[in-house]
DNA sequence: CGTCATTACGGAATGCGTAATGATA
DNA sequence: TATCATTACGCATTCCGTAATGACG
């Protein structure tokens, strides 16, 4: 094979068509130049160059060659300037993971934000359940989730983004929105209820539980994420516990009251990440935005 | 600058992910492999593996750096052939695409053409599907393809070779070869069909969609490629749209019935080529053929 | 005889392979 | 202790620069 040097060589004779002139470019004697086009037109196994001792032209493989050899010398010169930024963060791929709650609210302006401060990073969003992106996040195929507790902080780190407190949510035409004070779990203790998945959304289902006495017999589904409890809200089937973020959701036929016991008990929404950050495009992000990293 | 003998030995290491591995490959001890790619992460100014003493990984970096890498080395490979053809006397290579279907109606005519203007020019063929086409136009390992629309125009300049038909084609025994007229969608709702990829072969998959109304519940199998079709129908396994070369496929056990809509949506194929003209040889037989170049 | 490419030759640098080292599970 | 990447060292090869040669107007 042939090396670089030989083909610039070629590329400084081919456009010079002297010698002389060519090595004096390439800050080079002639003699080391002779030699390098010599030892190219062996390996390519053909003529590139016609040389008499007066004038030096091209041959019409020395001609397509030319263009080959330009062509990959441009490639290689660019190659390690993207590959550079690349390693330094400021392009390439962030694949983010949210949950549909968290689209609602914080996704639109926080992509604002990084797309400000990144612009030649690709973003690939997933809507995921926390399960899911935690899944992700360990098999790297995920930079980055929006998700809520619980996760394992040994090999994930996060930064909680915020907390908000839960409501509850009951079609619009319901005997409870006209009350007009923060409710508490006597209010509701005969109606039917959507609950989270203990297994889905535990995070959801161990607080409310911890929040309120929910009589289990009052359970008449069990779902694991917040649009869908919502729209089985509006279709009358129930009352269920949600996020105050669900009322960003816009769906129509559903209240949301606020609950007593829901202003100390909060969620929280957390960014989080795999401690051992591989892209470095991550790095630079969580730097930018000054997510702690301890 | 780096040498393409690092380059070699990156992609041994990149697609191997083991040093011993990868200098077996390349028939040589692993310590000059690792202080080649050394070297190569210090030339190129970003780490490309991340290794500790266990396991071997790419970093993004490497990732993409993996990919121009591939590029050069086949770029590279290549230029010293196309060299020595010319310098050979036989002026070029011409490097030509097509489709089966094509294959079988304007090739063999074209090809006799192009060897009456060009004699000393070599021709290599390749049986492909649109889209590798494309691709291979766009890599510029490919001089001029036959294929079919959809493809962008801005990047790729083409001449109209001919339009024809859809037909049906059917198994010899079946009982609407005894018809005698043009078909309608009527006449097979009720038959199982073959139909094309709307990925693979979107163009003629989009045509037969808006031609007809196409029961998607009889649709046994999903295929991209003409040949594959005829050959399903011969095996009785289905009936299928096809244009109307394919009746030149020769295949026992079938026959094509004209379709009523099939009249007014016909099918086109073009003789297509990147606007960036690099090989002479393809200047010359677009200019003597006279295809249209704005 | 002046110009310019090529060959001759000596020294420096590059890069391989073998052997030794280091780190990890 | 076994595995696997890396460093240490000696030797062959490569490639430069200077000097000499050759070819052509």
């Amino acid at each position: 094979m042939f090396t670089f040097d030989q083909l610039a060589g070629f590329i400084a004779v081919a456009e010079e068509l002297h010698f002389g002139r060519a090595a004096e470019r390439l800050n080079m004697t002639q003699p080391p130049l002779s030699r390098q086009i010599q030892k190219l037109e062996k390996i390519i196994g053909a003529e590139l160059l016609e040389r008499d001792n007066r004038r030096v032209e091209l041959t019409s493989a020395g001609e397509t060659f030319l263009e080959e050899a330009r062509r990959l010398m441009a490639l290689a010169e660019r190659a390690p300037v993207t590959a550079r930024r690349i390693a330094s963060g400021r392009s390439g791929v962030l694949r983010i993971g949210f949950t549909a709650a968290s689209g609602f609210s914080i996704l639109g302006p926080l992509l604002e934000e990084i797309s400000g401060i990144m612009p030649d990073v690709d973003i690939d969003l997933q809507e995921l359940v926390t399960r899911e992106q935690l899944n992700g996040l360990l098999t790297g195929e995920l930079d980055l989730g929006f998700a809520r507790p619980p996760f394992d902080s040994e090999t994930f780190d996060s930064h909680l983004l915020y907390r908000e407190s839960m409501v509850l949510a009951v079609p619009s035409s319901h005997p409870l929105t006209l009350l007009g004070r923060d409710l508490t779990a006597e209010d509701f203790k005969d109606e039917p209820l959507i609950m989270h998945s203990p297994t889905q959304a535990r995070y959801f289902y161990d607080l409310v539980v911890r929040m309120l006495p929910i009589q289990h017999a009052n359970v008449v589904h069990t779902v694991s994420q917040i649009l869908t409890m919502v729209s089985l809200v509006a279709a009358k089937r129930g009352l269920a516990f949600v996020p105050h973020s669900a009322t960003l959701l816009g769906i129509k036929g559903v209240e949301f009251l606020p609950l007593e016991a829901g202003r100390e008990e909060q969620v929280e929404l957390h960014a989080l990440w795999n401690r051992r950050i591989t892209n470095p495009a991550l790095a630079r992000l969580l730097r930018d935005l000054e997510f702690a990293m301890e």
